[in-house]
DNA sequence: GGTTGAATTGAACGCTCGTTCAGTAGAAAG
DNA sequence: CTTTCTACTGAACGAGCGTTCAATTCAACC
């Protein structure tokens, strides 16, 4: 070896995927070109090529990690009750969601870009992160915390919920984050159970 | 005239939008090109020209149509309690969104593909949408039959519930179009008023 | 049945696309 | 200083893009 390895390549291959990210977020995955991506990075766009095969690995790449970082923050799920769990995964989906915009986005966006096998992870770890959700349903609706007529669609309505909390939110805006959690996590509760 | 006036354009046109709108919904307005539209209609891509001005005119044209559809059909919200106008609200979004699944489809995902002017409009037509919802619960509210910290926020929750449903709701899955409705209701319900 | 004109063709315009690859630059190792 | 090899350039490939327009087709009218 002449060259520590990726001397540079690990400064360029995360600025790619930074780029990239932004990018297809902005306009969209078909409306960006690798030319573009490269001119943002400061590369010629053969050069995106030592750092991922083809534009479809680098959509691919940035949607398994954002769905593998939610699901590792999932492992914080404090112990406890059903409602208490309930509340913290309100609570997490709404601020992390708010905090990873551009993954989040690309993540409900783009799914129809991804190849047939691609689509089929990810929409896999989407499954993964709605059975959290729905776990925590079940146990609350066998413990008699909740009365729901039908736990997987309850998640479904509720992560809906949630979700769109990303469409409207402004940092600058009339509530705070914490207002937002707090009055979201009042309307799941109320959904779910009795009062 | 030596022709009734378009009358193959009776046909053509209507052709036209109805495969741009299919295939905006399923690839993306930047991944579908005007040959595509073209070949599904049965024509070279020019002859498009003869319906619209440009592509972007196309897409625009299906997204508002789509909103002034939706917004006619609120005419039909019957007088009467504020209870009963949510309950009529909620099942109207959820069969109306389930009956025009593209419309609905492109006017979320393509958005961001609207000139500047275009967009202004398509997001003041869905604010129309939003302040009926709203309107609605300000009536409750002030009558003491909901409970809501923020009216505002509570009427984009709601909507973004409602969508949710057309994410994963199948003809042929496990629950009717009634029971959805009936569940859903249920859910809004308990989220805006006390039980 | 000839005339009219809307509907459509088919070729062309300049441009951008994703990807490949031979060649080059330049920092680290010997 | 020479060698080594990663990172990158810059040109090229074939293909497809949105749009324009002269020429053509053909159904409806007089």
């Amino acid at each position: 070896m002449a060259r520590k390895a990726g001397s540079h390549a690990e400064i360029t291959g995360p600025k790619v995927r930074e780029e990239a990210l932004r990018l297809f977020a902005q306009y969209g995955y078909a409306a960006v070109s690798m030319r573009q991506i490269a001119k943002h990075v400061g590369l010629q766009a053969g050069a995106l090529y030592t750092y991922t095969p083809d534009k479809q690995a680098l959509l691919f790449d940035l949607m398994r990690d954002h769905m593998q970082k939610v699901l590792s923050g999932l492992e914080d799920l404090p112990e406890g009750g059903p409602v208490e769990q309930l509340e913290w995964m309100v609570r997490y989906h709404i601020s992390y969601n708010l905090s990873h915009k551009d993954g989040v986005f690309i993540n409900y966006m783009e799914l129809r870009n991804l190849s047939e096998e691609n689509h089929l992870e990810i929409s896999r770890l989407r499954g993964v992160y709605e059975d959290a959700v729905e776990a925590i349903l079940i146990a609350g609706q066998e413990r008699g915390l909740f009365q729901i007529p039908d736990t997987r669609l309850a998640t479904m309505a509720v992560i809906a919920m949630l979700n769109g909390v990303n469409t409207w939110y402004r940092e600058s805006g009339r509530l705070s984050l914490e207002r937002v959690e707090q009055i979201h996590w009042n309307m799941v509760r109320r959904a779910v159970t009795g009062s």
